[in-house]
DNA sequence: ATTGTAGTTCTAATATAATCGAACTATAGA
DNA sequence: TCTATAGTTCGATTATATTAGAACTACAAT
């Protein structure tokens, strides 16, 4: 296997990010990730958890289209879709983060602090 | 039974919210009371599924802090906390539902069509 | 009192999801 | 070629959700 397979964003419906950001375990992945700003592997994002229960998350956080895995070596390099779903869903995706981030007294990463102007 | 038990909006999850969003019909009710942007019976939704299967699904809507449920002889008029969900988790509530309801073609109600400010 | 209406609760069936150990795959390095 | 590493896939277990019929509750109206 060369590259893993993601959908999509025009694929992916907003009960899937809803679905995936339900779970605490792959809401505190995702915020991890907007709070680094950066791409990260798996193993650095250690939660205490065994590798397949890691890795069934991370499957659905791709099939959701918010993390994307490029491989690289052995490891495989994760990174949130956030222009993309904002792109798709403005808002959601900022809101979501913000909120989870802010409760847990954190702050966003800069590169996913541009919400999408709201044309209300 | 005189009235309905809510949560207080302090005991309501963002992870409850993401739940009771997940599934395509719940995001319908929400959708549907966001249009109309008043209260409605669970009657009124009329979604072509049993009455039982509504109820289940307005019971998660409701611990979830996403309706409020007033009794009113024998009806039970459902509205959204639209105002206290924006105070907890500002911009979530208001992203999620633009985004279905552009998605569907229809326009949110100008009662739940003000976001929070976002402080950046 | 009886009947109708609105919605809930009970119950059981079925479906979907979470968890995690063990086996596997792909790459890197010695 | 052997070994180590990173992560996936498989398989089984357990937990949680969805669905919906049937019985029930609360209220209103006659």
């Amino acid at each position: 296997m060369r590259q893993i397979k993601h959908p999509s964003i025009e694929q992916v419906e907003l009960t899937d990010i809803m679905y995936a950001l339900a779970d605490p375990t792959r809401l505190e992945i995702v915020c991890i990730l907007a709070k680094s700003g950066r791409t990260m592997t798996c193993g650095e994002l250690d939660l205490n958890r065994p590798k397949s229960s890691m890795s069934h998350h991370f499957k659905i956080l791709r099939s959701a289209g918010l993390v994307e895995t490029v491989i690289e070596g052995t490891e495989h390099m994760n990174s949130l879709r956030y222009q993309e779903i904002e792109g798709r869903y403005p808002g959601v995706l900022h809101a979501v983060l913000k909120a989870a981030i802010t409760n847990d007294g954190a702050t966003l990463s800069s590169a996913y602090d541009e919400p999408m102007s709201d044309a209300s």
